[in-house]
This record gives C-alpha cells, sequence and structure tokens, in this order.
RNA sequence: GCCCCGGUAGUGUAGUGGCCGAUCAUCCGAGCCUGUCGAGCUCGGGACUCGGGUUCAAAUCCCGGCUGGGGCGCCA
C-alpha cells in the first residue's frame, strides 16, 4: 500500500464522498457488534471511522477486529458518506495493513475511563501525548513560540544561539549544574544573561534567544524545573528600562492574542484566554510596599517578595482591575549584579507579575566596566571569574536592558495548569531524569 | 537545604488489627450481538513497595531502606 495516506481525518471533504482514500494512524478503539465493527483510527488531526462488515469479508472482519488498540495500521478503502459517523464519512476498508502491533495491556490508556496519576504518565509521556487535550497544550505551545518570532522580528531583532555549556560561574542567585569538560571544569549555563549582554558589544543591537536555562535547586514544587526554557532578550540604546519594559508587554500582548485564537485547542481544553489591554500597570517598589503593609503584611522594605506577598498583591491588583503589572524600580540588593542602579538604593530592574506569579524579569543592565565591577564585589563575587564578560565592556558597550521571560510559566498562567510539569514535553526535576 | 504527606492488579481506587484465600471501575482474555461513538451483556484473569519488628493474628501498628507527591527558601 503505497502510500499510506492520502487523506488526514479531518481533511476528508463532500467532494471525497464515493472515492477510494488511504488512511493510517492509531487504533484508539474497535467496538465490535457482531456482524459490524466500528474502529476508530486517529491521526495528528483526530479521528475518523473505519467501519467493517462480516459479510463483506470475513478476512478483513476479523483482522481488523483483532488487532490490540493502540497498533499503528493503514487502510485503504472506499469513503462513504454517513451521517451515523463522525465527520459525516465512514471508510469501507479494502485493504488494511498493520504496521506495528502494540504490546497489551497498555502502561497508560488514551482514551480509558480512568484517568492515570501525573507521574505515570511522564514515565510513559509517548502514550500520554497521544491523548488530544494533552497535545492541544503544545500545539498552542507551538502556536504562541511562531508568535514570538514574528513579533520579535518585526520589532528588528535577531535570534541568536548561545553556549549552554559555560565556563564562568554562576551569575549569582542560583545553583548551577557542574559537569567535567575535558581536562577543565564546565557549568550548564542557568540563563543566556552574559553571553547576551556581550552581544550588545557587536552592534547587533537587539537579540533574543528561545533559551534553556538549567537550575541545580532541590526545589520540588509545582512550579519549578531544573531545565526549563525561556524567551531571552537584550535591547541596546535604551534610554531606560522603559523601552525594555515597552518590547515586553508587546511581546506578552502578542502571545496572550494568538494562543486565543487557537479555538480548537481551546476547546478541546475548555478553556479560555483572556487578552490583556496594553499598556500593563506600572507599579514602583515603594508603593507594592505599602499596598501590602497595609494588608497585614510584616514585609519590610528592601526584602523581596516571597510567594505569600506575591499573591497577596496579585489580589490586591485583581481588585483595582489589573491582571498584569509590573513592579518596577526595585531596591538594587533585591537584584542581580548586573542591574542598573538608580539614586543610592533602587535599581532599574523589574518584574512583570500575571496573577500574582512572576512570568518574566528584567531591567536596564550597567554598560560601565567599573561600575559593574565595583557591583560583582558588592555581591560577593569575584571579577576574576568574569573576566571574558567584563572584556565586551571595555571597548565600547551601549546602554542596554533586557529580560527573560519562562515559557512554561507562561503557559501555566495562559491555560490555567496546575504543574508546570504539564507544560514540558519531557520534564527535568528533582527526581525526574527520564524518560 | 528545611518541613509535611503518601506507596493495594497494566491503570485508578475501597479497605485503620481477625468479617480480606482484598472492593469497585477501567484494562486484558474468551463468548454473544448489524449502527457503535463512555456501546451493552455473560464468563474468566490480574495487586497489598522492600527489609526488619510488635502481636495468638498485620494491607492495617512501629523502625529503616527505596520511591512518589506537596509546601518553604530560591527563582522563570
Amino acid at each position: 500500500m503505497k502510500p499510506y495516506r492520502s487523506h488526514y481525518s479531518k481533511d476528508v471533504t463532500t467532494e471525497d464522498h464515493g472515492k477510494t482514500i488511504t488512511v493510517a494512524g492509531w487504533v484508539e478503539d474497535i467496538r465490535n457488534i457482531g456482524s459490524i465493527a466500528f474502529i476508530i483510527l486517529r491521526d495528528k488531526k483526530g479521528t475518523l471511522q473505519v467501519t467493517a462488515l462480516k459479510k463483506e469479508c470475513l478476512e478483513l472482519f476479523e483482522k481488523l477486529i483483532n488487532i490490540p488498540r493502540e497498533s499503528v495500521i493503514a487502510v485503504n478503502g472506499l469513503c462513504k458518506k454517513s451521517d451515523k459517523a463522525r465527520n459525516d464519512y465512514e471508510v469501507i476498508p479494502k485493504e488494511v495493513e498493520v504496521l506495528s502491533i502494540s504490546e497489551t495491556p497498555l502502561p497508560l490508556g488514551v482514551v480509558d475511563k480512568v484517568e492515570s496519576e501525573l507521574d505515570t504518565r511522564l514515565d510513559n509521556r509517548f502514550i500520554d501525548l497521544r491523548k488530544q487535550d494533552i497535545q492541544a497544550i503544545f500545539k498552542i505551545r507551538n502556536k504562541v513560540i511562531a508568535a514570538v518570532h514574528e513579533y520579535l522580528r518585526s520589532e528588528n531583532f535577531f535570534e541568536v544561539h548561545t553556549p549552554n555549556i559555560i565556563a564562568s560561574s554562576s551569575e549569582g542567585g542560583t545553583e548551577v549544574f557542574k559537569l567535567k569538560y575535558f581536562e577543565k571544569s564546565a557549568f550548564l549555563a542557568q540563563s543566556p544573561q552574559l553571553y547576551k549582554q556581550m552581544l550588545m558589544a557587536t552592534g547587533l543591537d537587539r537579540v533574543y534567544e528561545i533559551a534553556w536555562y538549567f537550575r541545580a535547586e532541590e526545589h520540588n514544587t509545582r512550579r519549578h524545573l531544573n531545565e526549563s526554557t525561556a524567551v531571552d532578550l537584550e535591547m541596546a540604546f535604551i534610554n531606560s528600562e522603559e523601552d525594555v519594559m515597552k518590547i515586553l508587554e508587546g511581546l506578552v500582548y502578542s502571545m496572550w492574542k494568538r494562543a486565543d485564537e487557537c479555538n480548537e485547542e481551546l476547546d478541546i481544553l475548555g478553556k479560555k484566554v483572556v487578552v490583556p489591554t496594553l499598556p500593563f500597570k506600572r507599579v514602583i517598589y515603594d508603593d507594592v510596599i505599602k499596598k501590602l503593609n497595609k494588608k497585614g503584611s510584616e514585609i519590610k522594605w528592601g526584602e523581596d517578595l516571597g510567594s505569600e506577598e506575591e499573591k497577596l498583591l496579585g489580589d490586591i491588583m485583581k481588585k483595582e482591575g489589573h491582571d498584569f503589572y509590573f513592579i518596577t524600580k526595585y531596591p538594587i540588593e533585591a537584584k542581580p549584579f548586573y542591574t542598573m542602579p538608580e539614586k543610592d538604593k533602587y535599581s532599574r530592574g523589574f518584574d512583570l507579575e500575571c496573577k500574582g506569579v512572576e512570568i518574566a524579569s528584567g531591567s536596564q543592565r550597567i554598560h560601565n566596566v567599573e561600575l559593574l565591577k565595583k557591583r560583582i564585589n558588592a555581591c560577593n563575587l569575584n571579577s576574576k571569574d568574569f573576566e571574558s564578560y567584563l572584556k565586551a565592556f571595555r571597548y565600547g558597550m551601549p546602554p542596554h536592558g533586557g529580560f527573560g521571560f519562562g515559557i512554561e510559566r507562561f503557559l501555566m498562567e495562559l491555560l490555567d495548569i496546575k504543574n508546570i510539569r504539564e507544560c514540558i514535553l519531557f520534564p527535568r526535576d528533582r527526581t525526574r531524569l527520564t524518560p
């Protein structure tokens, strides 16, 4: 039988009725009624029905009803109009080729009437991903990432790929994975931060990367991964962090908007997307502390927000009509060394929050090498570890800034998903290293 | 790193000391059935995380291992 597929399930039109077609996919279910059997075949776009009659061809009938579920088959047959079948047609088989027989029982049911636990599902992720609702998450992810490329390219950003194996130690703030690099030791990059900044010294001006973050923190929560992805961006010749925030909110808006256009996937998930309105509210850190103290929080000036404070602030802002808001003008001590200070104790760092969860974090950066060294030392880091990075600041570095925007965190908020592991194909967490 | 909780057929569960040679559903297998689409019906199959201990008696209580989940910190 060649080729294995002339049509996907959902691509058959009324024009194909009465014609011979070839379909291929996974056997989702077999309903054998006795002299007639219905085989539900699943492909990338949906499901279709193959209807086999015992009296038409006993051999073909027996072959079909004895195929284990989730086997892969190709069926050549008549595309017959039917108002009793899904998609208004059914395939009356002439020829059936079994391409792969599934073992039984399945480690995880695709359409069983019992739910499985996340751990079982992740152990058998390739089967889990056969479910249309699980696929819908990644179909939306795919479309939203396409929107990222379109938006940023339209804003004259240049896509780059920076190393994940790096020599210099941490930027600070998190644990990093250590690994052997021949006779040297190396680390997995916690983010492309230092590299995208170095690229600001090249004249490329605006760069972005769909980046991997590797974090060696031993956290065990629903919203942390040890390997995650982000939209990481850096732009030169900015006047202030406000220029960066404008790009970020434009990006977030176009991602939400694109997600809202994924009607089929959203229907499958039973979710609605609320596209935010621009511009997002800006709240300065000082006001955030005042708001929180007013509501009874004990947080003191200078402290970073804990998850409890973030949630409380989310509620306060919700009441004021804001799902999305920037927290700006953070105290310099709450931000990493490369953040541009402002006045004596503030910084040009900001976070973007969505309903009480931090989804992006950015700032104007320091572009003066002496100030940068001072800040590295003030953060108890050794400027010797950053020599190749600092070198890029010595021969002409324009003012610049950028942000990192976590893709899985974004999907959690977008689709109201409770566990971040649902948002990445093969999650790496504290204990999971396979598959 | 700190703290809390769990582990019963392939999957998901009921079972808090004897009524458990373990419940129900799903699943798998055999059979019946010409319009199923959560198909239906009959029959059958399959499990107490591991190692110690307490007890006349342990799935159930205690200790340890393994393993999973969640919270905090940190962050995306």
